[in-house]
DNA sequence: CAGGATCCTATTAGATACTG
DNA sequence: CAGTATCTAATAGGATCCTG
């Protein structure tokens, strides 16, 4: 495929529309263990408000990758997984996790480069 | 590695953090196959504006992703180019396009049927 | 605990016009 | 053509309070 086609498909367009909202993949990525109720999320991802995690899993909720279980009573207890679609995702974003740790650093000394 | 330590990690952070700006991985991925002028860029990728690319160069640049090669003369002639950093980000980026063509059809179904 | 409703601020991107 | 300046609209995200 060319390089247009690619950046022309709709469906291309559409992964990068994924990876655009900041938390969509991290979400995801904490997702892999298996569902986790919000509290649990908030703990392990870190930095994000009750507010922008449920925007975040209702986003993804939208798009099919990611189910909400509600185990009815009180205390509330409800967990969000990952749908099979859901999972399918795990393989890319591990694939930039991998680039991660291997050129993280390079990228850092750019930056202080860049800036000094 | 566990989740958690790959969420902590400030090297995932900023890959995550290069995937949140919506052109970075569309200007990355239209320049796999070698440097481009800025208006051959607009045109291969459409529905960017000048100023939006330009910015988005900058940010590459910083990241020490791309390189700027200016053939001095008038009419101005600029040249963008991946690094050898940034040449090994295509990897991952194409394990994302590979994910939207096989499943892209399946996000889009999801997102019909949740919102109808 | 889950999560909705508000208010507020910073950022982004789009449109347009202009300079060298 | 390359790139900047300006203005504006939209939005993400943070903080806070409140309800079941």
């Amino acid at each position: 495929m060319t390089t247009d086609a690619f950046l022309a498909d709709c469906r291309a367009r559409l992964a990068f529309d994924l990876l655009s909202h900041t938390w969509n993949a991290v979400v995801l990525w904490a997702l892999r263990d298996g569902p986790r109720r919000p509290v649990e999320l908030r703990e392990q991802i870190g930095g994000i408000s009750s507010k922008v995690l449920t925007e975040t899993l209702r986003r993804l909720q939208f798009n099919g990758l990611v189910e909400r279980q509600a185990h009815g009573g009180a205390p509330p207890r409800v967990e969000y997984g990952l749908t099979a679609l859901g999972r399918t995702l795990l393989e890319p974003i591990g694939a930039f996790g991998a680039w991660a740790f291997a050129h993280g650093d390079e990228v850092m000394a750019a930056q202080e480069a860049g800036s000094g």
